[in-house]
RNA sequence: GGCGCUAUCGUCUAGAGGCCUAGGACACAGCCCUCUCAAGGCUGGUACACGGGUUCGACUCCCGUUAGCGCUACCA
């Protein structure tokens, strides 16, 4: 047995949907499984939608996913006189034949349908025009598409995921293969692409199962095998709905502008629709190609948990070391306006086991490099009235302590000491010492133990906060 | 309307006839830890859409119902 080829096959008419990445992970998930090879095409036959801006998109967003293609990217609009070649070589061979009917004509007779209520189907019998009009437009030279023959015959496959699916012949319509410019259509199009390219897996998105029958049926005329077809089931937004960009994030770029980790994403994306089978949630790289199999994709749509995702980069984040976190927080500190001119290592330190995100450890470390940044929130507002008075006085008390601390010691361990010994010495609850100086320092109740907070906003700057914020 | 696909906790899923008084994860609640939060640990609630078969036995097989989704273009 050759290795399979699989393809991943986007039209660049928009932003790299989450289904598509998915659509795309499972072919690549696959290809290296089995060591096959995986192909990249970008089919961009809708002249009017695709452009190059939205190609190197999708290119990006497969790239930063880690996704990559051994194969391409073909692009389907250069491959148009073959697809045109085997139209016409059915046409020769009798499997398709002309059909002089004009879109008006044609629309026409759907009109008529819909009128009578009955569901409008092209029956060659039916809707072809009289022999003799049919002569004289041929012979005036007019354009004609070309529709395909459908056979009156049971046509069934068995899907990789779904198992046995079965349609009538007499369902489907004889679609047309060739529109009266000479171009190819989806269907035609697809099917002379994966045979030129040898494809022997199509994994895709089961919204293209109505038209397997279609596809599998033009293999045949063209005296091809089909493929072995897999259709993964779509992915849904929280509310059921198809996930659209007005109410969730659908593209992968907005994701990575969220702060979530390509890992991450990966393997919130796999999990999706698939499992190894067990327990496991986090699923490195390679265990998650050594595990996959088309077997346990199931069948039914997915709802995309945004939540979920976010836990899940939390995992990642607290495996990565703070090194590769450099990059990605510099460019979200950018993002947010901040000036960085000090070793970040340490501040991401500070912050990441609280952080779900890139985007949540630049936040905060905004607002320890930037006092401007510092908003009171709601339940600081609320402990600062509940400690009343003791909130000026223990801030002062901290202020005094914490100014006799020189630079050199200028520690966490150190700072803590002094910190606990303060509210020994009056018999104050050691939270009581601490938050009102996280709230100095943060504006906000929860942050990384004080020690460490004031390590990381530096002496001088805590000092400063801590008197600005003391009340009177 | 026609054809097709799907149906386990709120969500992602495990489950290939007895292992299921249905397991894990996210989320939620409580407790522990603790200066706060997160992480971690422990505990708790919540699901086999419905109705018929088949079988000694059905979450698992078959049929029907219902619901959701897809396709039904000279779009892809």
């Amino acid at each position: 047995m050759t290795a399979p080829r699989v393809r991943f096959a986007p039209s660049p008419t928009g932003y790299l949907h989450v289904g598509g990445a998915r659509t795309a992970l499972f072919n690549w998930l696959y290809a290296r499984r089995t060591g096959g090879v995986f192909v990249l095409r970008i089919e961009d036959t809708d002249k009017e939608r695709s452009t190059d801006a939205h190609t190197q998109v999708i290119l990006d967003g497969l790239s930063w996913l880690g996704i990559t293609w051994d194969e391409g990217p073909y692009f389907q609009g250069a491959c148009a006189d073959r697809h045109r070649t085997d139209a016409e070589w059915l046409l020769a061979a009798g499997h398709a034949y002309k059909d002089f009917l004009t879109s008006d004509e044609l629309d026409a007779e759907r009109a008529k349908a819909k009128a009578l209520g009955a569901p409008f189907r092209y029956e060659r019998a039916k809707c072809d025009l009289p022999a003799a009009e049919r002569a004289r437009r041929e012979a005036a030279g007019l354009p004609y598409t070309v529709r395909f023959a459908m056979p009156q015959e049971e046509i069934a496959w068995d899907d990789a995921v779904h198992g046995r699916i079965s349609w009538q012949g007499s369902d489907l319509d004889d679609f047309i293969i060739l529109r009266s410019d000479g171009s190819a259509i989806y269907n035609m199009a697809v099917v002379s692409d994966d045979i030129a390219m040898r494809i022997t897996h199509v994994i895709r998105g089961d919204d293209h199962i109505s038209n397997t029958p279609k596809q599998i049926a033009l293999y045949q005329a063209l005296g091809h095998e089909p493929p072995v077809f897999a259709h993964v089931p779509m992915i849904l937004g929280t509310d059921g709905k198809k996930l659209s960009k007005r109410r969730a994030a659908a593209a992968v770029g907005d994701y990575q502008d969220l702060g979530i980790l390509p890992a991450a994403m990966r393997n919130f994306l796999a999990l999706l629709g698939w499992s190894p089978g067990g327990n496991e949630e986090i699923i490195p790289q390679t265990e998650m190609i050594a595990r996959f199999s088309l077997e346990h994709i199931q069948k039914k749509a997915a709802v995309f948990d945004p939540i979920k995702l976010e836990w899940m980069n939390g995992q990642y984040l607290s495996l990565l070391p703070v090194v590769e976190l450099l990059d990605p927080v510099q460019r979200q500190l950018e993002m947010l306006g901040v000036s960085t001119g000090r070793d970040l290592a340490p501040l991401i330190d500070a912050v990441k086991a609280r952080s779900r995100t890139v985007t949540h450890i630049a936040e905060q470390i905004a607002v320890r490099l930037d006092a401007t940044r510092i908003v009171r929130d709601a339940k600081a507002e609320q402990l600062i009235a509940k400690l009343g008075d003791r909130f000026a006085v223990n801030l002062k008390l901290a202020h005094e302590s914490l100014a006799a601390c020189d630079a050199v010691n200028w520690h966490a361990a150190f700072l803590e000491g002094i910190l606990k010994q303060l509210a020994e010495s009056f018999g104050a609850k050691l939270g009581d010492v601490m938050q009102p100086i996280r709230i100095a320092l943060t504006g906000g109740t929860v942050s990384e133990p004080v020690p460490e907070l004031l390590t990381a906003v530096g002496r001088d700057e805590s000092l400063t906060r801590i008197a600005g914020a003391i009340p009177g």
